[in-house]
DNA sequence: ACAGCGTACCGCCATA
DNA sequence: AGTATGGCGGTACGCT
């Protein structure tokens, strides 16, 4: 139902859909299946929810023919690199290793396809890939950080950052390493149909819309410039301060804007409500203090802003799914050697 | 589970 | 024409 009710607010705003829907993915001998899985699983899976208007999937190859996988499988592709010549987005899905020359048909099909005003997406040691066509010369890149080092080497002109989970460049985009490609493909959904349909597919994949807390020391999420806004300072005070009371009122005055406008804004931004966001964040710390504390739950609901046990209890069941003393009980730091699973 | 109270939310519209 | 703002008011929703 509720599937129904967001293919409903989302349709209308599909109507005119300013880009090319063709999406690509770019196979080769001893192709990374799980990058190349991120790819298909966002792009190519059905989402009649989204009506008709969502990307149409294809997978090409050098030539077409059969390509070697990993681990003893092996896949045939219906299309070759002549594919690329219709494609919106392309993909590369890893490469078959960071010292691989990349073969002068790929290179200038990508050239030809950037040229043309296609987008060039990378995950993992597909940076590679995109860097051999000279297009990231002078911008910024990132990759697998164990291949960080390589890349910058092998294309010092490239500003290699290893420190993020993708780096957006308008027409070029590349991301980290593995599950990094997640972020990146959904960040691009999030710039083609906005972020209430990336939060859709997110929850369909089953996994958060926002990486957050724990590894996030390793890797950081990097902020896109628009979002470098009042909102996106209010939005960290407010993260930093859940124990207090957090009115509407308060919050647009700190963003300098009407109550309406940035109600608005945030919407547009996080894909929800001030006060669902607000509610998730106190949930989110509310589980970090189950996990690592020994704190009551009455102390919790007043630590996290949330009030008291009954609202803790009510709004952790809605978005965790168990009560919070059961999500203690499994989770918790100090009997994790009981690793009690579902 | 209920009720009653206040805030949040959002459509609508005038305005810049 | 188009876009962004912000005030108003009804209703939904969350809190106690």
């Amino acid at each position: 139902l509720a599937e129904i009710k967001l293919s409903e607010q989302i349709l209308p705003k599909l109507g005119k859909r300013p880009f090319n829907p063709l999406v690509v993915a770019l196979a080769y001998d001893g192709l990374c299946i799980f990058e190349f899985s991120c790819v298909t699983e966002v792009f190519g899976l059905a989402r009649p929810e989204a009506g008709s208007d969502w990307y149409r999937f294809e997978t090409c190859s050098i030539n077409a023919r059969k390509v070697r996988g990993q681990y003893g499988m092996s896949m045939e592709v219906d299309a070759g690199l002549e594919r690329l010549v219709q494609a919106g987005t392309i993909w590369i899905p890893g490469w078959q290793g960071i010292d691989v020359p990349v073969p002068p048909a790929i290179i200038n099909a990508l050239r030809e396809a950037h040229r043309r005003g296609a987008r060039l997406l990378s995950i993992c040691s597909g940076s590679f890939v995109i860097a051999a066509t000279g297009l990231l010369d002078g911008r910024r890149a990132t990759t697998h950080w164990r291949c960080a080092s390589a890349l910058q080497r092998a294309y010092p002109k490239v500003q290699v950052d290893p420190n993020v989970l993708y780096v957006d460049e308008g027409q070029i985009m590349t991301s980290a390493g593995s599950a990094a490609g997640l972020d990146l493909c959904l960040h691009l959904v999030r710039r083609d149909y906005g972020p209430e349909m990336a939060n859709h597919v997110a929850r369909r994949l089953v996994i958060a819309p926002h990486r957050s807390g724990g590894q996030a020391q390793f890797l950081q999420r990097p902020i896109p410039k628009q979002e470098r806004s009042s909102l996106a300072l209010v939005l960290e005070k407010a993260q930093q301060s859940l124990a207090q009371p957090l009115r509407i009122s308060r919050l647009a005055q700190m963003a300098a804007m009407s109550e309406r406008t940035f109600m608005r804004r945030f919407r547009a931004s996080t894909g929800m409500s001030p006060g669902d966001w607000i509610t998730l964040q106190r949930v989110d710390r509310a589980r970090e203090l189950l996990e690592s504390t020994e704190l009551s739950i009455d102390h919790i609901a007043v630590q996290t802003g949330l009030g008291t046990a009954t609202t803790l209890r009510h709004h952790f069941r809605r978005k965790v799914g168990v009560s919070p003393a059961e999500y203690r009980r499994r989770f918790s730091r100090q009997r994790s050697d009981l690793h009690l699973v579902g």
